[in-house]
DNA sequence: GCGAATTTTTGCGTGCCACGCATTTTCTGT
DNA sequence: ACAGAAAATGCGTGGCACGCAAAAATTCGC
């Protein structure tokens, strides 16, 4: 319905995710509190539990989001376009970084592998990242299903679709973490998803 | 080393996870304490610490046991047999109930898939469960890149398939579980495995 | 503009959970 | 049987999720 009011509280969200992200690179997971996201950005602790209803999920969230756009364009972009070739394009899109990191300290690609290094070493960050994965999944099937007429109920393909794309992110994502090879995202995450598209016969 | 000692540490770690799922089964999740878990199985509740270290991962033990299986049952096999052969016959025998099922009351296929439902609708078990998931998936992806040959640390293939088998399963899985077909799981799992071995090209 | 209604924030209190540490009990190897 | 290792336990602490009700802020009808 309204404007601000909606726009104000996702500031606030957005602000609690991003403490949340920053503080836990800074000091580690353990050792920041709840009350310390809570007032890195002026509000109760209380309040935190209004926005995220763990101390994960405000970290999560931004891989939520990001996990969800794709999904989001896949259903408006070109109805015309092969499968694919949208998936890959969307897929690609979410690695640019939004206009919300614009007053950030410019972080190098390495910088941004440490701390997703750190973040996935601890169960609970690893564990609410792959819940929130498992979200976007379920609404990138839902898209891909309406795209292909396909019933989501009984097919599988929707969903196995929606399931690979998310492993080759996934994937592609780890090696690029791991940092074996020197390969950016943008090459790595095509790449991924060209092969589970094709097919995985034995080499 | 030894054989006793160690036996005896899984049995009262199989009864603490079965106990968590009976209990929460019967009341849910939140009705159940770590405490009453525990008191289930006779053990003080600062065991239970020893053993799992939250309450969720108790029940995602199972799970993750029969997961990592299937990794196991990769290395084992005849070495000679085709990846992707091997992978269905290890995965179709996960389904197997295993021994420790026998003196449980008898389910059904329903009531499993009403427990599941129950389950999956808890994020935190959720949550946890995927984790289990993730952990089973490293080893496979370990075993597969022993198996042909490959790099885990450059190569995308072994972690893509084994992406892909566990992506599988959990889509062939929910299907079941939603029961929209009403297909057993026998029927779903070996579908979703050859599709996304094959590819999975615009139909 | 202004006051009422709705929404959001906050304070407070509760119950539970994860875990460190020291102690006791149980098991193993010789 | 005994010494040493390993596991179970008791106790205490800090923190987190959340229900509830009061207070503050914001929207909307007029």
């Amino acid at each position: 319905m309204s404007g601000l009011r909606e726009r104000k509280k996702e500031a606030t969200r957005a602000a609690l995710s991003w403490a949340a992200v920053r503080l836990t690179a800074e000091r580690g997971w353990s050792a920041v509190k709840v009350e310390d996201i809570a007032a890195a950005v002026g509000v109760s602790p209380r309040t935190y539990n209004n926005y995220f209803s763990s101390k994960a999920e405000a970290i999560a969230f931004r891989h939520l989001e990001r996990s969800l756009r794709l999904a989001a364009e896949l259903r408006h972009g070109p109805p015309g376009e092969p499968l694919w070739e949208a998936i890959t394009r969307a897929a690609l899109r979410q690695l640019e970084p939004g206009p919300e990191v614009e007053h950030m300290p410019p972080q190098g690609p390495d910088e941004w592998a440490a701390g997703l290094r750190v973040m996935l070493a601890e169960p609970a960050l690893e564990a609410e990242m792959l819940r929130a994965g498992k979200i976007a999944e379920k609404e990138l099937a839902a898209a891909i299903a309406d795209r292909t007429g396909m019933n989501l109920g009984t097919d599988l393909y929707p969903r196995l679709v929606a399931a690979s794309v998310m492993a080759a992110s996934n994937v592609a994502l780890e090696l690029f973490v791991q940092g074996g090879t020197g390969e950016p995202m943008e090459v790595l995450l095509p790449r991924a998803l060209r092969m589970v598209a094709a097919g995985l016969p034995t080499p």
